[in-house]
DNA sequence: TTGTAAGCGTTATCAT
DNA sequence: ATGATAACGCTTACAA
């Protein structure tokens, strides 16, 4: 470790470290002539500060948390993407830590980061996310943190969503339009926020037609995809549905393995509608009529709105909601 | 931040803030009695050490950086989850960068990171990077480095790939098999490790079938999809092959939609086939034949090298290849 | 087995 | 405009 320090740089230069450090800063109340002095040297040297010793004096790690439910998903590398873009634009580091859709293990993730090692945090919700007591330590440190697609209602902080009530209450629609009379809809896990929103804009959209009572379906779901596959068959067998809303996109992959396997015609015998970011839609058989979050915009305007509250540029709790976008396709149509 | 620290508890215990410290580290010179009470009260008062202050005082950060191309691709992104279930696991952090196939961007991530940030790093190179130079402060100050997939050959570090000479291989075989006798290749880029070596199993299996020679067709593409949709049509009408071999996934992509808009039946009229790591590949029309990476292994033991190295446990170079898996679909069959 | 004290490389508070 | 110095919170010789 011969690196390079502020001390050595200043020894160099016959100044002290305070005045090198100031001078690095920008500080206005040095010379320019300084200023250029101690640029020029800090190049040729190829000077980089120690990111620890400025974190551990400022309190602040110019660092930011992503803790996503699963990683390898369209989605959520979508949402990574514009976190990324934006984080590394202001100058911050992302953090990548993934739950797995396991509580425990979101809660793990948490209790090692409070240690001041980020300056905020940007969460999605497991699965199995019941409460939000995790993150109290964060809210009552006031460290702030910002909650996407998936948020805890009772946290009250920032949050980017999509809108998931009313793009799924036109999705129904779509298909009600289409003429079925007996759409499922399933779901993963049984508490999500935003597949709880869905799932009531589908509600409310059966209602709306007179079709909800006894004809409202629901089947919910893991992220086991073996399990998924046996359950939805059972399901299709038993219920006789004439369409199926997915509220993930892995559900509509198993749902389109399923009717395979029941040699179910999509959309002639069944059709199916699902959220899905999959840019390749158009081209699977049949194309998947999908709705689309504007993922990459979500990631992007939870981490501006973070790095926002770390400057203290803003300190406002409200819930930006971006708008998703219904792609019809051959799936819900002949 | 009224953090509670070494010095607190040790005040609260009445001992000094080394025999905390080290009571917390488990060191051997502290009686059990003693750490039994260190650890009593650090649970009670949910102490968390500031990782700064210990990075400043050991030189090392827990944290790795993980620089890939693209973020919001289903091969990278498996890949990504790799190294974060074995970082995770290891108590280490992963800190993500995104070089967006930009050599400058590739270079300036690098820069940053040399700070000590991070105790090493995994790359994979941009589709723009024809040196290691960038590199080279990290062999220096011994920091380890892992390449992965696209790799720099010039750099003598520990790397982990798929067998691409041999998968690209075997799948062209495939293709003269099923009677292809004029089969395009689709490249990323112009010098990327693994496309080249991929290249190189098409031309050697084109030879030992005598259809080289004049028949060898090559098409140099970008990340640009428009262009790329645009350049591939051309190309087909052009030299009319009856196969196409897409080196990455996303060529494959724009090769179903140059299909479709030129009206050629796959694979009646053309076969296509490609490296990816797509699930519903299985559900595209046609099926599509695949080549697909084991990603997240690739990962996972990028992540293992890696984390090795960096606690001396080895210092091997070598290079680990790990196999990818022909899948035949319809999409270069009748 | 425990304590003392120096030091990691910065930044911030006082002086000058 | 610049310098001296303490402090951030931890680890680690060296002492005891």
């Amino acid at each position: 470790m011969n690196n390079i320090t502020l001390k050595k740089m200043a020894e160099l230069l016959g100044l002290s470290t305070a005045t090198v450090s100031r001078a690095l800063n920008d500080s206005y109340e040095i010379s320019q002539k300084t200023k250029d002095k101690v640029n020029a040297l800090a190049k040729e040297l190829n000077y980089e500060p120690n990111p620890f010793a400025s974190s551990l004096r400022q309190h602040k790690s110019k660092t930011i948390a992503l803790i996503i439910p699963e990683i390898s998903s369209i989605f959520f590398s979508q949402i990574t993407k514009g976190v990324e873009a934006i984080s590394n634009h202001k100058g911050y580091h992302v953090i990548i830590c993934c739950s797995n859709e396991s509580y425990d293990t979101e809660k793990n993730i948490v209790k090692h980061l409070i240690s001041g090692r980020v300056d905020g945090i940007l969460l999605s919700a497991s699965a199995n996310t019941f409460s939000s007591e995790h993150m109290d330590r964060f809210i009552e440190r006031k460290i702030p943190v910002v909650l996407f697609d998936r948020i805890l209602d009772r946290l009250n902080v920032a949050s980017v969503t999509s809108n998931d009530y009313e793009s799924s209450f036109s999705a129904t629609l779509h298909l009600i339009n289409k003429g079925c009379q007996k759409i499922a809809f399933l779901k993963l896990g049984s508490s999500l926020s935003n597949i709880e929103k869905r799932h009531k804009g589908y509600l409310d959209a059966l209602n709306q037609h007179k079709l909800n009572s006894n004809k409202s379906l629901a089947l919910e779901l893991s992220n086991d995809k073996k399990e998924n596959l046996e359950l939805i068959k059972i399901f299709i067998k038993t219920h006789q549905p004439d369409a199926i809303f997915a509220s993930v996109e892995h559900l509509a992959f198993s749902t389109y393995d399923a009717c395979k396997e029941l040699r179910l015609r999509i959309p002639t015998d069944i059709k199916v509608l699902a959220y899905s970011n999959l840019e390749i839609a158009r081209h699977l058989s049949p194309p998947l009529t999908t709705i689309v979050q504007p993922a990459y915009e979500m990631g992007k305007n939870a981490a501006i709105i973070l790095l926002n509250q770390i400057n203290k540029k803003s300190t406002d709790n409200g819930n930006i909601v971006i708008s998703s976008e219904l792609v019809l396709r051959e799936s819900t149509d002949f």
